[in-house]
DNA sequence: TCGAAGTGCAACTCATGAGTTGCACTGTAG
DNA sequence: CTACAGTGCAACTCATGAGTTGCACTTCGA
């Protein structure tokens, strides 16, 4: 699980396999409104221990999702701007090709 | 796993569930890039067994992703136009938020 | 009418993800 | 210097998802 520790992915695979979980969905949703936040900081309003707190941010961070920066004691985490982006572009080119064929398959239609 | 079989869902957390599936996300490109297509039929291009992609399309059913549509002894699929949205919604959502932190943060490092 | 293709249902195995507990390590504040 | 807060690491349990096999049902074509 810490493998691709380094780069930043950036894989769709792995973006929707980590917004796949509602406590990471909920971790996201935190971040994105309280700001950069350390890990037993954001435990504390979960009803879960803080070390699945813990493999959870580890995961958003293989995913490229999350940034971890150390403070002297403690770690703050934070959303890596732009890093939704490819699973976004994902579903717009999935929902984006069927469109157009509905479109190509209308015109068939009013053509014959 | 019969459970909602009958509302659309739309719920982004069925949605981000399904596509977490590597499976599935394949089968979602092929509908997009090869049009409604049979289960048997979709069954062939991959080497898990026909058992396996019905699973994956009950699971896309569910989560309102795919449509299915009997035509006499075949039950064609077809990808359900503007179901990704949600997700697409969501992921703009998260984003944008944490986007705005960060310009209000700007500003106020601008201000100092 | 009969066989084959396309599905559906049910039980089973196997792997993995989520969560837990326990303990060790490291700065920081007192 | 010392206690504590914040982390990190390592097993372990438990549930669930993915995949399989086997068999029954239905529709279509020869």
């Amino acid at each position: 699980m810490a493998a691709a520790r380094a780069k930043p992915s950036a894989d769709p695979a792995f973006i929707f396999a980590a917004l796949a979980d509602p406590t990471r969905r909920e971790l996201l949703n935190d971040l994105a409104a309280g700001g950069p936040m350390n890990g037993s900081a954001l435990a504390t309003s979960y009803s879960v221990s803080r070390q699945a707190i813990a493999k959870h941010l580890a995961v958003l961070l293989d995913a490229g999702i999350v940034r971890a920066e150390r403070h002297g004691n403690e770690v703050r985490y934070g959303i890596v701007a732009g890093s939704l982006q490819a699973a976004t572009t994902w579903l717009e080119r999935v929902g984006g090709q069927w469109d157009r064929r509905l479109v190509a398959l209308q015109k068939r239609i009013d053509r014959s």
